[in-house]
DNA sequence: TGTACATCAGTGAACGCGCGTTCACTGATGTAC
DNA sequence: TGTACATCAGTGAACGCGCGTTCACTGATGTAC
C-alpha cells in the first residue's frame, strides 16, 4: 500500500516540478508580468484549471519561482566559492561577485524578479526573506572568514569617523544573528559593496551602460577591485 | 487668424498635458505595467479612442512618461545642487545623492520605470538616452568642477594599479564628449559611486533592507560619505 | 461681412484577444472490508 | 481475492473582466473667397 501510495505522490511531485519548469521557461521568455497560468498550462498540454490542483493561485506560483530564483543565485554563488580556497578571501569575494553578475546576465528575468521592480499586484510573502538572506550570506561568509583569519588589513575606510550609533546598533543586531565575530565596520562595508554590485549589475542589465561602459567587464573588474580594497580583504 | 489658430493649438497642448498628468497619476498608483490608455481616458472622462488624437499608441505615452521621469529626477537633483555653493564639491555630491534618494522614495513607480526592470513588451527608443544622461551629468558636473578647482585630493583609490587600458579608452571617449578635463580615474570613481547609489536606493525601495538596515538613512549617510572619501572630494 | 468648404477633436460601437478563477463532471487510482 | 466506496487528477465550459486599437460618424472650430 505504502509503495502504491508513493506512486501517486511521486506523480504529484513530478507534475509539480514540470509546472515549475514550464513556469520558469515562461518567466525567462516573457518576464514576470507576462507569466500566466494559462500559458503554463498550454505549454504542458493541460487545461488551465488543472493547475489549481497544484497551486492555489498565480501568486503562489510566483512565490515558488521567487524562492527558486534566490536559491539558484545562491547556489551559483556557492558553487563559485567552492572553487576557491577558503583562505583566499580576496579571490573568494571576487568570484562571488562575478558569479552573481554571470547569473544575472544569464537569467535576466529571474534577476528582475528578485532584485528588480516588484511585480504589480504581487506582495512578496515572508517566506522569501530567508532565501534572500542566503545570497547576502555568501558575502557575509567571506568577510567573516577573513576577519577570523586576521586577513582584513586596515582598509582605507579605517581612518574614517566612527559609525553613527544608530547604524552601529542595526549592524550589531545583524552580526548577533548571523556573524558574531564580524566587526560592525566590516559589515557596513560588506553592505556597501553588495549594494554597489547590485547597482552595477542592474545598470548593465537594463542598458544604462550601453554606449559608455560597454562592454562592461573592464568597469566591473575595476569596481570589484575597488570594493575589495575598500573592505581591506587580503589573501591569507 | 494667428491668434485664433493659437487657441486651437493651446487647447491641444493643454489636453496633451492633462493626459500626461492623468497618466502620471495612474503610473504612480498602479505602476507601469498597470498603466492603460483606457484607465487614463476614464480618469479624464474621455473615451479611450480619443487619446489616439494625442498619442499614436500606448508605447508613445510610456515613452513620454519616461522622458518626464528622467527630467523630473534631473530637475530635483539640479535644484538640490543649486542650494549649495559651487565650490562646496563634497556637499554638492552629497545633496545630489540625497535628492536622488528622496525623489525615488517619493516617486517609486517613476523610479522603477527608469531604473527598474524594463516594462515587458516595451522597448525604450533612442530618445531616452539623452535625458538619462542628464541625470548622470549631475554627478559628472560635480567631479568636473572639483577637478578644475584642484579640489580632488588624492583619494585612497589613487595608490591602486592603473586602469585597464580598455576601460581607460571607454572612459576617455566619455570625457571627450562631456568633460574634457576630468581624469579617467575620477570618472571611473564617479560611475562607481553612481552605481553604488542606485544599488542602495533600489535595495531600499524594493524592501531588501527591511529588518536589517531599516530605517535606511544611517546606512545611506555612511555609504555616501564612504563614496565621497573614495573619490577624494574636498570642500574648496 | 457672409457663405461654402476643410480640418480636426471627440464619440460610440465593435474587433479580437488573453487573463484568473469557479464549478459540476468523469474516470482512473487507491482503500477498507 | 473481490467488491463497494473514497479520493483525487484532470476536463471543459463558463463567468466577468480589462485591454489596445480601428473605424465610420458628428459637430464644432477654423479658413478661403
Amino acid at each position: 500500500m505504502a509503495a502504491i501510495r508513493m506512486a501517486r505522490e511521486r506523480a504529484r511531485t513530478e507534475v509539480t516540478a514540470e509546472i515549475l519548469r514550464a513556469a520558469r521557461d515562461q518567466l525567462a521568455e516573457h518576464g514576470a508580468a507576462g507569466l500566466s497560468l494559462r500559458a503554463v498550462a498550454r505549454e504542458l498540454g493541460m487545461v488551465s484549471s488543472a493547475l489549481y490542483r497544484y497551486f492555489p493561485s498565480r501568486d503562489e506560483l510566483l512565490t515558488a519561482l521567487i524562492l527558486e530564483a534566490y536559491g539558484s543565485l545562491a547556489d551559483a554563488g556557492a558553487a563559485a566559492q567552492a572553487r576557491v580556497g577558503r583562505a583566499e578571501h580576496r579571490r573568494r569575494w571576487l568570484v562571488t561577485c562575478r558569479a552573481v553578475r554571470r547569473w544575472a546576465l544569464a537569467h535576466p528575468h529571474e534577476y528582475a524578479l528578485i532584485y528588480g521592480s516588484p511585480v504589480p499586484g504581487y506582495l512578496a510573502p515572508k517566506e522569501t526573506i530567508e532565501p534572500a538572506a542566503r545570497v547576502m550570506l555568501l558575502f557575509l561568509d567571506v568577510v567573516r572568514d577573513a576577519g577570523a583569519a586576521q586577513a582584513l588589513i586596515a582598509g582605507p575606510a579605517q581612518g574614517r569617523p566612527p559609525l553613527a550609533s544608530r547604524l552601529e546598533a542595526q549592524l550589531r543586531s545583524v552580526t548577533d544573528e548571523f556573524a558574531a565575530d564580524v566587526p560592525e565596520l566590516v559589515l557596513a562595508q560588506m553592505f556597501y559593496g553588495f549594494s554597489q554590485l547590485l547597482g552595477m549589475v542592474s545598470l548593465e542589465l537594463y542598458g544604462h551602460f550601453v554606449g559608455s561602459l560597454d562592454p562592461t567587464e573592464p568597469f566591473f573588474d575595476y569596481a570589484m577591485s575597488t570594493t575589495v580594497d575598500l573592505i581591506g580583504l587580503t589573501a591569507s
